[in-house]
This record gives C-alpha cells, structure tokens and sequence, in this order.
DNA sequence: TATCCGTGGTC
DNA sequence: TGACCAAGGAT
C-alpha cells in the first residue's frame, strides 16, 4: 500500500522533472562563464570551485583562472605560488593543492587529451566515475557533476541542493546529510534523472535548489515542482530537510608579528603542506597558551618556527577571523629580532619582503588583512 | 560517524 | 549579532 503511493507520487514527479522543472530550467538558467564550452578541464575547475561556495564568489575566480590557466597543460607547468595565489581569499586551500596534482596526473601519468582517452583509461577502472573518484579532491558528488557535464554519461549528483529539492519533493524526514540518508536520496535521485540529458537534470535540479527551493522562505510559488511537491502539498515545506543542530565553536586569541629588519624588509614565514592553510604565507605566530601574555606569546612562536629571538614592540592591529571550525582574534605586534637568523624549524620556508612586494605571496583572508594595512 | 577544512552572504 | 550554510572531500 505504502509502496504503491510512493510509485504513484514518484512517476508523477519523474512526469514533472521534464515537463516542468526542465523547461523551466532552460527559461531561467543563469549565464556562467564555465556553461559554455564545456571541456573535461573547464568543468572540473568550476566543480572543485564550487564546491561549498556559492556562484557568486566563484565567478571572478572563474574567469581569472581561466586567464592564467587556460588548460591542463599549463596548470601543469605552473608553480604552486601561482596556483595558490590565483585561489587566494577563496578558501579549502586543499582543493587548489589537490587540482593542480590532478593536472599533474592528467597531463604526466596519463596523457589525457581526448575525450575518447578518458574513456578508454576508464575502462581500466569500473567506469568513468570510479576512475574520476581515483583523483584527489573528487569524491562523489564531484565525479558525477563531471561524468554527466563533461561526458554526458547518467549519473545523478547529490549535492545540498539536491538534497534539499528531493527531501521536499518527497517528503523525505531522514537526515540527508548522513551516510543512510544520502544513499536515499541518492536513489531518488538515480529515479528521477532523465537518460540520456544527465547534465541538463543536474544542473536543473541544482538552479531550483539555488534560486527557488532555498533553505528558508523557498519561493513556492514561482516554482515549477510545486503541483508535485508533497511538502508543499502538506504545507510543510520548510519542515524539510530536517536541520541538525550545529556544535558552536570555539574562540581562540592568536599572537602575530611583523618583524622588521634594518633594510625595513618584513619577515613572512609559509605554513606547511598539510596544515591548515598548507602552502600559504603568514605573518608568524601562533595561539596564546592559559597564563601567557601577547607578548610571551609571539616570542615563543617565533622561537619556535624560526629559531629567533624577538623583543616585542608596538602594537599595530586586530584582526578578527571566522573559520568554519573556530573563530580566531588575532593581535599584530611589530617586533625585531635580538639574536639568531630565522631558519625554518616548524614551517615550510621563509622570506625577508619588501612591504610593497608583499602581495607577491598567498595568504589567507587574516593575514591579508594585516598585507593591506602595511601597505597603507 | 565526527571532525577538520575558509570564506562570505543572509536574516 | 550570532547562527546557518553554500555545486564536498579526506581522514
């Protein structure tokens, strides 16, 4: 009985998806630089881009990229100083890391130029997306997004729009977010999609997410699924997706100096691979320790990762910073060394800069701040 | 499964 | 203003 009134309400979704929510799609899809010409290559850039980053933000970094980067070949060749700074202020460093790796293994391990090469060395895995998943920085999601928009193979994807859309279309009260759910929604998804036009349904089924079908306040009445919608149909639409309550996150005061040395250079130090912000340059310091001062505080870390030894001056700034697992104070002291040269002891390297040579380097948002004020 | 990994928009 | 969360992946 249950079972057949989810048949009955799944086919007449799956009627809807190409008589209303394509349409509509085809009507109000926004122009992106990365929807025309849609090479292996364009479409993995935006995808690792967008990935839990909205449209908006991406489309600068977008076109930039593009610019520098024009194809695999010469994201290859590149340095990862330029790679890092092209993603500078975009944030989840990893995925810059991890594309410009891919690049390596596309253009050196496998030579992919074609698209009939891709298929073939697909051939030596399960499939096209089991081998897109064998990169680093592609998961699920992301291989499918590439197998259906760049290889017109038929794969659904399941991102937070997706399970938003479906968690409503079928009045689906599970978590979508966990590995149970996902797998859910993943088969409603698989269901729905339409043979044969998979980027086109992603990318439909994504755009409601994004312009109509949005977390709160969901524009029902300019959507084109509302007659098929079983949560708008109890009048419950925003009771779906059920929310998870989120942990709230700590708060931590880091030190930082600007250490200046008699030319008037400015001592940056770059964070290693692996950690947070791997690969990025920073004004040195690190978090403030129970029963320490600032000042104690940037002397240790500059003993620490440089082997210096510091006198701690004038103050010069805060910053405050929020990342997505804690929220950061940050206090910029200026400070000159009293005795030993800098070597890299817990970073990667590091550089005596001119102030306006600064921008040269990455940094991430905080230290970017500090950039701009030195600048000025 | 839970946590780590950035940043910015939104209300 | 704080809390949510966006075209997720790795461990």
């Amino acid at each position: 009985m249950i079972r057949s009134m989810n048949g009955t309400k799944r086919s007449k979704i799956e009627g809807a998806v190409e008589e209303c929510l394509l349409p509509w799609f085809a009507k109000n899809a926004r122009e992106l630089p990365w929807r025309k010409n849609r090479t292996p290559y364009r479409v993995w850039v935006s995808e690792i881009m967008l990935q839990q980053t909205r449209v908006g933000t991406v489309i600068d970094y977008y076109r930039r990229w593009m610019k520098s980067f024009p194809s695999w070949r010469s994201l290859a060749r590149a340095p990862q100083s330029d790679v890092l700074k092209a993603w500078e202020g975009l944030g989840y460093y990893s995925r810059a890391r991890n594309l410009h790796a891919s690049a390596k293994i596309v253009c050196d391990d496998f030579n992919l130029v074609f698209s009939s090469d891709w298929r073939n060395r697909a051939e030596n895995f399960q499939g096209l997306e089991t081998f897109l998943c064998s990169f680093p920085g592609i998961g699920k999601y992301t291989a499918a997004a590439i197998a259906s928009l760049a290889f017109n193979e038929d794969a659904a994807v399941v991102d937070g729009n997706v399970i938003r859309v479906l968690s409503r279309l079928f009045a689906f009260g599970g978590d979508g977010k966990s590995t149970a759910g996902k797998k859910k929604i993943q088969a409603f998804a698989d269901d729905l999609l339409v043979k044969g036009r998979s980027g086109e349904f992603n990318e439909a089924m994504m755009e409601l997410g994004a312009l109509i079908c949005l977390p709160r306040n969901p524009n029902c009445a300019d959507c084109p699924m509302q007659k098929v919608c079983t949560a708008f149909a109890k009048g419950a639409v925003e009771k779906y997706p059920k929310l998870k309550k989120k942990k709230k996150v700590p708060h931590i005061i880091v030190g930082a100096a600007v250490t200046v040395n008699c030319k008037g250079e400015v001592l940056v130090a770059q964070r290693k691979q692996n950690d947070m912000l791997g690969g990025l340059w920073e004004f040195p310091g690190g978090k403030l320790e129970p029963h320490e001062t600032i000042e104690e505080c940037i002397a240790r870390e500059l003993k620490e990762e440089l082997g210096i030894t510091v006198e701690v001056g004038e103050f010069l700034m805060t910053v405050k910073h929020a990342y997505s697992h804690f929220t950061m104070t940050m206090r910029v002291y200026f400070t000159k060394i009293i005795s030993g040269r800098p070597r890299p002891i817990d970073c990667a390297d590091y550089r005596w800069v001119a102030v306006p040579d600064l921008g040269t380097f990455a940094y991430s948002k905080a230290d970017l701040r500090v950039v701009e004020c030195l600048q000025k």
